[in-house]
DNA sequence: AGTCTTGTTCGACT
DNA sequence: CAGTCGAACAAGAC
Protein backbone atom coordinates (compact mmCIF):
# COMPACT_ATOMS: atom_id res chain seq x y z
CA UNK A 1 0.00 0.00 0.00
CA UNK A 2 1.90 3.00 -1.01
CA UNK A 3 2.02 5.82 1.12
CA UNK A 4 4.58 8.57 1.30
CA UNK A 5 7.46 7.11 2.23
CA UNK A 6 7.01 4.26 -0.70
CA UNK A 7 6.22 7.10 -3.50
CA UNK A 8 9.39 8.49 -2.38
CA UNK A 9 11.43 5.57 -2.70
CA UNK A 10 10.19 5.15 -6.18
CA UNK A 11 11.14 8.74 -6.75
CA UNK A 12 14.37 8.22 -5.48
CA UNK A 13 15.22 5.43 -7.22
CA UNK A 14 13.60 6.46 -10.26
CA UNK A 15 16.18 9.69 -10.23
CA UNK A 16 19.13 7.09 -9.13
CA UNK A 17 18.14 5.25 -12.34
CA UNK A 18 18.38 8.44 -14.52
CA UNK A 19 14.88 8.37 -15.97
CA UNK A 20 15.08 12.51 -16.04
CA UNK A 21 16.04 13.42 -19.70
CA UNK A 22 14.31 10.14 -21.29
CA UNK A 23 12.00 10.60 -24.39
CA UNK A 24 8.79 8.76 -24.50
CA UNK A 25 8.85 6.93 -27.87
CA UNK A 26 5.54 5.52 -27.59
CA UNK A 27 2.47 4.89 -25.27
CA UNK A 28 0.83 1.49 -24.74
CA UNK A 29 -2.55 1.77 -22.77
CA UNK A 30 -3.95 -2.16 -22.00
CA UNK A 31 -6.59 -0.98 -20.08
CA UNK A 32 -8.41 2.19 -20.81
CA UNK A 33 -10.14 2.99 -17.66
CA UNK A 34 -6.62 3.71 -16.36
CA UNK A 35 -6.15 6.68 -17.80
CA UNK A 36 -8.16 9.06 -15.70
CA UNK A 37 -10.84 10.72 -18.32
CA UNK A 38 -8.95 10.58 -21.66
CA UNK A 39 -9.16 8.25 -24.54
CA UNK A 40 -6.01 6.02 -24.73
CA UNK A 41 -5.53 7.25 -28.44
CA UNK A 42 -4.80 10.56 -27.17
CA UNK A 43 -2.18 9.53 -24.99
CA UNK A 44 -0.14 8.46 -27.88
CA UNK A 45 -0.35 10.99 -30.16
CA UNK A 46 0.20 13.85 -27.54
CA UNK A 47 3.01 12.09 -25.54
CA UNK A 48 4.93 10.90 -28.41
CA UNK A 49 8.77 12.77 -28.42
CA UNK A 50 8.11 14.79 -24.91
CA UNK A 51 11.19 14.36 -22.41
CA UNK A 52 10.97 13.66 -18.82
CA UNK A 53 11.85 17.31 -17.82
CA UNK A 54 11.57 16.43 -13.49
CA UNK A 55 10.26 14.18 -11.65
CA UNK A 56 8.72 14.85 -8.17
CA UNK A 57 6.06 13.82 -5.73
CA UNK A 58 3.14 15.68 -4.31
CA UNK A 59 1.66 13.67 -1.32
CA UNK A 60 0.67 9.77 -2.67
CA UNK A 61 1.07 11.34 -6.47
CA UNK A 62 4.37 11.17 -8.50
CA UNK A 63 4.30 13.71 -11.07
CA UNK A 64 6.21 13.39 -14.42
CA UNK A 65 6.85 16.82 -15.60
CA UNK A 66 7.54 16.53 -19.40
CA UNK A 67 8.11 18.63 -22.04
CA UNK A 68 5.13 20.20 -22.48
CA UNK A 69 2.54 18.37 -20.34
CA UNK A 70 2.32 16.87 -16.78
CA UNK A 71 1.73 13.11 -16.16
CA UNK A 72 0.80 11.95 -13.06
CA UNK A 73 -0.46 8.58 -11.03
CA UNK A 74 -1.84 7.71 -7.78
CA UNK A 75 -1.01 4.17 -7.07
CA UNK A 76 -3.96 4.01 -4.77
CA UNK A 77 -3.96 0.54 -3.00
CA UNK A 78 -1.93 -2.37 -5.04
CA UNK A 79 -0.61 0.03 -8.21
CA UNK A 80 3.45 -0.71 -9.17
CA UNK A 81 5.64 0.89 -11.61
CA UNK A 82 8.64 -1.07 -12.85
CA UNK A 83 11.49 -0.32 -14.90
CA UNK A 84 11.94 -2.48 -17.33
CA UNK A 85 13.42 -3.76 -20.72
CA UNK A 86 10.83 -2.33 -23.56
CA UNK A 87 10.90 -6.26 -25.05
CA UNK A 88 9.78 -7.44 -21.75
CA UNK A 89 6.39 -9.44 -22.45
CA UNK A 90 3.91 -7.70 -20.75
CA UNK A 91 3.51 -8.46 -17.04
CA UNK A 92 0.02 -10.03 -15.50
CA UNK A 93 -2.34 -6.74 -14.19
CA UNK A 94 -0.13 -4.83 -16.57
CA UNK A 95 -2.12 -1.82 -18.03
CA UNK A 96 -0.06 0.64 -18.75
CA UNK A 97 4.10 1.47 -20.15
CA UNK A 98 5.35 4.22 -21.24
CA UNK A 99 8.04 3.26 -23.98
CA UNK A 100 11.36 5.07 -24.27
CA UNK A 101 13.80 5.91 -27.19
CA UNK A 102 17.04 4.34 -25.11
CA UNK A 103 15.23 0.73 -24.93
CA UNK A 104 14.10 1.46 -21.32
CA UNK A 105 10.23 1.23 -20.33
CA UNK A 106 8.13 2.15 -17.25
CA UNK A 107 5.95 -0.35 -16.59
CA UNK A 108 2.36 -0.09 -14.60
CA UNK A 109 1.05 -2.89 -12.73
CA UNK A 110 -2.10 -2.86 -10.56
CA UNK A 111 -3.88 -6.07 -9.81
CA UNK A 112 -6.78 -4.14 -8.04
CA UNK A 113 -7.02 -1.77 -10.79
CA UNK A 114 -7.90 1.81 -8.69
CA UNK A 115 -4.79 3.82 -9.31
CA UNK A 116 -4.74 5.98 -12.27
CA UNK A 117 -2.80 7.51 -14.53
CA UNK A 118 -3.35 11.57 -15.06
CA UNK A 119 -2.84 14.16 -18.22
CA UNK A 120 -2.56 17.92 -17.11
CA UNK A 121 -5.70 17.54 -14.78
CA UNK A 122 -5.65 19.39 -11.69
CA UNK A 123 -4.01 17.66 -8.81
CA UNK A 124 -6.50 16.85 -5.84
CA UNK A 125 -6.65 19.23 -2.90
CA UNK A 126 -3.72 18.73 -1.31
CA UNK A 127 -2.63 19.71 2.54
CA UNK A 128 1.32 20.47 3.65
CA UNK A 129 3.87 18.01 3.04
CA UNK A 130 4.76 16.53 6.68
CA UNK A 131 8.83 16.44 5.88
CA UNK A 132 8.80 20.39 4.67
CA UNK A 133 10.12 22.92 6.95
CA UNK A 134 6.94 24.76 7.10
CA UNK A 135 5.35 21.35 8.48
CA UNK A 136 5.79 23.14 12.38
CA UNK A 137 4.44 22.61 15.85
CA UNK A 138 2.39 25.93 15.35
CA UNK A 139 1.22 24.76 11.98
CA UNK A 140 -0.01 21.93 13.37
CA UNK A 141 -1.41 22.74 16.35
CA UNK A 142 -3.41 25.42 14.96
CA UNK A 143 -4.70 22.37 12.34
CA UNK A 144 -5.48 20.41 14.85
CA UNK A 145 -7.59 23.24 17.51
CA UNK A 146 -8.91 24.53 14.45
CA UNK A 147 -10.96 20.88 14.11
CA UNK A 148 -12.73 18.52 16.71
CA UNK A 149 -12.87 15.38 14.31
CA UNK A 150 -11.52 12.05 15.73
CA UNK A 151 -7.53 12.36 14.87
CA UNK A 152 -7.54 9.39 12.76
CA UNK A 153 -9.58 10.11 10.25
CA UNK A 154 -8.39 13.83 10.18
CA UNK A 155 -4.63 12.48 9.45
CA UNK A 156 -6.33 10.15 6.93
CA UNK A 157 -7.79 13.05 5.18
CA UNK A 158 -4.84 14.23 2.09
CA UNK A 159 -6.01 17.92 2.42
CA UNK A 160 -5.05 18.33 6.08
CA UNK A 161 -1.66 16.82 5.72
CA UNK A 162 -0.47 14.79 2.70
CA UNK A 163 0.99 11.62 2.36
CA UNK A 164 -0.12 9.72 5.60
CA UNK A 165 -2.45 6.38 4.82
CA UNK A 166 -3.50 3.74 7.28
CA UNK A 167 -0.07 1.88 8.43
CA UNK A 168 1.22 4.94 9.08
CA UNK A 169 -1.10 6.60 10.59
CA UNK A 170 -1.59 3.40 13.36
CA UNK A 171 2.21 3.62 13.92
CA UNK A 172 2.71 7.36 14.10
CA UNK A 173 -0.64 7.64 17.00
CA UNK A 174 0.99 4.59 18.65
CA UNK A 175 4.65 6.60 18.74
CA UNK A 176 2.56 9.48 19.95
CA UNK A 177 0.56 7.77 22.73
CA UNK A 178 -2.63 9.53 21.10
CA UNK A 179 -6.06 7.31 21.04
CA UNK A 180 -7.21 7.42 17.10
CA UNK A 181 -10.39 7.72 18.13
CA UNK A 182 -9.51 11.38 20.21
CA UNK A 183 -10.98 14.36 19.36
CA UNK A 184 -8.48 16.71 17.46
CA UNK A 185 -8.91 19.96 19.47
CA UNK A 186 -9.31 17.68 22.73
CA UNK A 187 -5.48 16.87 22.48
CA UNK A 188 -2.82 18.08 24.66
CA UNK A 189 0.12 20.11 24.33
CA UNK A 190 2.16 17.41 24.91
CA UNK A 191 0.55 15.31 22.37
CA UNK A 192 0.44 17.36 19.77
CA UNK A 193 4.34 18.02 20.33
CA UNK A 194 4.77 14.16 20.32
CA UNK A 195 2.40 14.03 17.28
CA UNK A 196 4.07 16.53 15.84
CA UNK A 197 7.82 14.90 15.98
CA UNK A 198 6.21 11.55 15.39
CA UNK A 199 5.14 12.17 11.96
CA UNK A 200 8.52 13.20 10.50
CA UNK A 201 10.44 10.51 12.15
CA UNK A 202 8.04 7.62 11.58
CA UNK A 203 8.18 8.77 7.65
CA UNK A 204 11.85 9.36 7.39
CA UNK A 205 12.58 6.08 9.32
CA UNK A 206 10.48 4.56 6.56
CA UNK A 207 11.59 5.93 3.34
CA UNK A 208 15.56 4.99 5.06
CA UNK A 209 14.08 1.39 4.86
CA UNK A 210 12.82 1.68 1.61
CA UNK A 211 8.99 1.34 2.71
CA UNK A 212 6.48 -1.15 3.66
CA UNK A 213 6.48 -4.59 2.04
CA UNK A 214 2.94 -6.05 3.44
CA UNK A 215 0.96 -8.74 1.84
CA UNK A 216 1.29 -11.15 -0.26
CA UNK A 217 2.83 -11.37 -4.19
CA UNK A 218 1.26 -9.57 -6.34
CA UNK A 219 -0.82 -6.82 -3.62
CA UNK A 220 2.33 -6.59 -1.73
CA UNK A 221 4.59 -3.37 -2.52
CA UNK A 222 7.79 -3.62 -4.53
CA UNK A 223 10.21 -0.89 -5.79
CA UNK A 224 10.97 -0.25 -9.27
CA UNK A 225 13.38 -2.75 -9.11
CA UNK A 226 10.86 -5.20 -8.33
CA UNK A 227 12.56 -5.18 -4.70
CA UNK A 228 10.33 -5.90 -1.42
CA UNK A 229 11.42 -2.77 1.49
CA UNK A 230 11.94 -3.25 5.28
CA UNK A 231 10.08 -1.23 7.45
CA UNK A 232 7.72 -4.24 7.98
CA UNK A 233 10.33 -5.65 9.95
CA UNK A 234 9.84 -2.52 12.41
CA UNK A 235 6.62 -1.98 12.56
CA UNK A 236 5.09 -1.29 15.93
CA UNK A 237 1.30 -2.10 15.88
CA UNK A 238 0.16 -1.79 12.28
CA UNK A 239 -1.35 -5.60 11.90
CA UNK A 240 0.23 -6.97 15.85
CA UNK A 241 -3.45 -7.77 16.63
CA UNK A 242 -2.62 -9.77 20.19
CA UNK A 243 1.30 -9.03 20.09
CA UNK A 244 2.26 -7.20 22.77
CA UNK A 245 2.95 -3.23 22.88
CA UNK A 246 6.73 -2.80 22.89
CA UNK A 247 6.79 -0.17 25.05
CA UNK A 248 4.59 -1.58 28.25
CA UNK A 249 3.83 -5.24 27.46
CA UNK A 250 -0.18 -4.78 27.09
CA UNK A 251 -2.24 -6.68 24.67
CA UNK A 252 -2.25 -4.80 21.12
CA UNK A 253 -6.48 -4.52 20.05
CA UNK A 254 -7.78 -4.04 16.44
CA UNK A 255 -10.77 -1.95 16.45
CA UNK A 256 -12.75 0.09 13.80
CA UNK A 257 -12.33 3.41 13.46
CA UNK A 258 -14.08 5.88 10.35
CA UNK A 259 -14.80 1.95 8.98
CA UNK A 260 -11.04 1.12 8.92
CA UNK A 261 -9.24 -1.32 10.78
CA UNK A 262 -7.02 0.18 13.49
CA UNK A 263 -4.80 -1.51 15.59
CA UNK A 264 -3.78 0.13 19.17
CA UNK A 265 -2.27 -0.08 22.79
CA UNK A 266 -5.09 0.04 25.03
CA UNK A 267 -2.57 1.01 27.82
CA UNK A 268 -0.59 3.53 26.07
CA UNK A 269 -3.15 5.02 23.92
CA UNK A 270 -6.02 6.26 26.07
CA UNK A 271 -8.87 8.98 25.44
CA UNK A 272 -8.08 12.06 27.35
C1' DA B 1 -20.94 -16.32 -1.40
C1' DG B 2 -19.36 -13.35 1.76
C1' DT B 3 -15.69 -10.90 3.80
C1' DC B 4 -11.75 -8.22 3.65
C1' DT B 5 -8.53 -4.84 1.90
C1' DT B 6 -7.62 1.17 1.25
C1' DG B 7 -7.99 5.97 -0.47
C1' DT B 8 -11.17 9.03 -1.93
C1' DT B 9 -15.61 11.15 -3.12
C1' DC B 10 -20.27 12.10 -2.40
C1' DG B 11 -24.30 13.19 -0.02
C1' DA B 12 -26.84 13.58 4.29
C1' DC B 13 -27.15 15.56 8.52
C1' DT B 14 -26.48 18.98 12.27
C1' DC C 1 -22.71 27.59 4.81
C1' DA C 2 -19.36 24.81 7.14
C1' DG C 3 -17.95 20.87 9.55
C1' DT C 4 -18.42 16.17 10.34
C1' DC C 5 -19.33 11.46 9.29
C1' DG C 6 -20.97 7.35 7.21
C1' DA C 7 -22.03 5.05 2.83
C1' DA C 8 -20.39 3.84 -1.39
C1' DC C 9 -17.09 2.50 -4.84
C1' DA C 10 -13.12 0.82 -7.25
C1' DA C 11 -11.66 -5.01 -8.16
C1' DG C 12 -9.70 -9.06 -6.83
C1' DA C 13 -7.92 -12.68 -3.23
C1' DC C 14 -9.27 -15.90 -0.11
Amino acid sequence: MPELPEVETLLQELLELQLVGETIAGVGIYWPNVAEGIPASSWEKGLKNQKIVSITRRGKFLIFQLTKDRLFVHLRMTGKVHLVSSDEPLQKHEHLRLFFSSGRALSYQDQRKFGRWYLNAPLAELGIEPLTKEFTLDYLQQLLSSHSMQIKPFLLNQKYIAGLGNIYVDEVLWEAKIHPEERTHSLSKKQVEQLHQAIPTILKSAISNKGTSLGKHQSNYRNVSKKEGTHQNLLKIFRKTGNLCPRCNSKIIKIKVAQRGTHLCPFCQKIN
